[in-house]
DNA sequence: CGCTGTGATACCCGGCAGGTATCACACGGT
DNA sequence: ACCGTGTGATACCTGCCGGGTATCACAGCG
């Protein structure tokens, strides 16, 4: 037989080097993340390559590029990780059965929904206390997969929901947010046409799963903080759910975007996990999309 | 600060031991079964119980059980496993684009359908060849989920399609399965209050997830072979879901249960897992499902 | 044509995973 | 009561491998 019948069953240690060098896509920066130096990194590639029989990525003497594998790796890797993660969270917090629930939303979204949510779960006896987490965007998926949290606030279509158990709570459309003084902010409402490509407010990019940035004139984005700054200078617009208020500067003004794909706010949590806690939250969240809004918006 | 300020990110090495005993409950033999002494497993176990800050099993002297928080990382390891497992498989075949798809199914079931998806899938062109696997009950998550295969062929509401992506393909009956000569199978059908409690056939036991088995009088079974056995000698009665005619034998007769839930067989496959050969067989699937059989059974 | 920065190589060392031998103890037989 | 048996725990040793330092090979660039 030939030298490639090794072995399966990769260690954490290696996946977790992988994913360092797949992000920083620069061994000397990701050994110094990892918090090792950089020849027993290499290294540890080069051997991980071998037991795959695969290679992961093209060095070219100048910087390193993913292979196709290198790309799934990348994926799985951490999809593989997070589980490991979470084997250890829900390990740890499978001891105390009167632990809080801990939710993940993203920050500045679904404030008031939340809020009667929580009043909801409190006044329903025999739930548990639930602990709110923010994160950034997109990344409530994570926490849920790693055991961080054990329930979130997603949005639909935007959020990638595969995996995961959704309870829906409510919908609704989006708004432009614009400074005040712009021409388009006089509108009663807008079109995505109107604001796909306005002078002067582009709209800002986010990356790619691989870290690049998609091309246009936007200013490159990756936290909610830096987009806020934006928002607040006037140098981008924001098409975002109608209750994101806190988007919402005192010298800006909202223009409901008529076409926009509507967003439903949903109660995500890991498909075929089950625990009494959770169950009363979920009943709760459904008795509340029952319910409307004690006061509604005029 | 005290001792517990313990790192996370386990190592699947710990994560198979535990498993290992978990599953044999007993170190000698999970030992043997990983192959290594059973000090040092004693010792892994130990630590990764120090690591965790939680007691995982109860050793009273005469045998090893689960406690709370060791049934959730049972769980919850066995998923980090495949997880892992997955990132291995799906890189290693992440290379070669025509490489065929691989479904898996348990034996026995669906034959007919299996055969006509088969047919439908090589038929239409640019879908990529399908290799069957053929696995115990209730295996095939698992191959879903460590990537041994790419699809499933699975049973509503029977197997737990958590987490899966599916797609109905038909919907059928369930029959049981009875010696000719017993005095049920002279009748036109049944129905569950009829079969649950036959003298001389009691329904076979399977084990649960944590490895014991429900009381009963039936026998204890746990792979498909020692069923067959079973019911060829006639010591137990099965009901199954119509087509699986794999299981009747000439001295069986098959006889309607008019009130046992109809199963319904899905395509499934990993929630969020795309590839251009996944949706062609997929289409080829529904595509499938709105054809009846070419020759509908009398 | 050196200088800089990249990843690869060579080599050494220490910790830890794993092995062997043995212990401590709970049963069950007689 | 007592020893035999089988369990997991402990003690101690050893070899391997993961990690460190020093260095190389090479591609750009002024």
């Amino acid at each position: 037989m030939d030298g490639a019948a090794v072995v399966d069953d990769l260690e954490t240690r290696e996946l977790r080097y992988f994913v360092a060098v797949a992000e920083e896509l620069h061994f000397g920066r990701a050994a110094h993340r990892l918090g090792i130096a950089q020849p027993p990194l290499s290294r540890a590639i080069r051997q991980l390559e071998r037991r795959l029989g695969v290679r992961l990525l093209d060095r070219d003497r100048r910087g390193v590029a993913l292979t196709g594998a290198g790309g799934v790796l990348l994926r799985e890797a951490r999809a593989a990780l997070d589980a490991v993660a979470a084997a250890a969270h829900r390990t740890r917090r499978a001891e105390d059965l009167q632990r809080p629930l801990v939710l993940v939303t993203k920050a500045g979204a679904s404030h008031e929904l939340l809020r009667r949510l929580l009043a909801s779960a409190a006044a329903d006896t025999g739930a548990a206390p639930v602990e709110v987490v923010l994160c950034e965007v997109g990344e409530q998926a994570r926490f849920l997969r790693s055991g961080r949290a054990d329930v979130a606030l997603m949005h639909r279509p935007v959020d990638d929901l595969a995996g995961f158990d959704t309870e829906d709570l409510c919908t609704e459309g989006q708004v432009a947010l614009l400074p005040s003084a712009h021409p388009l902010a006089a509108r009663p409402r807008l079109t995505l046409a109107d604001v796909s490509d306005v002078p002067g407010l582009p709209i800002a990019r986010w990356p790619r799963l691989d870290g690049t940035y998609p091309d246009g004139p936007g200013p490159e984005v990756h936290t909610q903080s830096q987009l806020a700054h934006l928002v607040a200078l006037g140098k981008t617009l924001l098409v975002i759910p109608a209750s994101s208020r806190a988007w919402q500067w005192p010298d800006h003004v909202a223009v409901p975007v008529i076409d926009a794909p509507a967003i439903t706010t949903v109660l995500a949590r890991p498909a075929g996990h089950h625990s009494p806690a959770l169950t009363a939250l979920t009943r709760a969240a459904s008795a509340l999309r029952d319910t409307p809004p004690a006061a509604p918006a005029p």
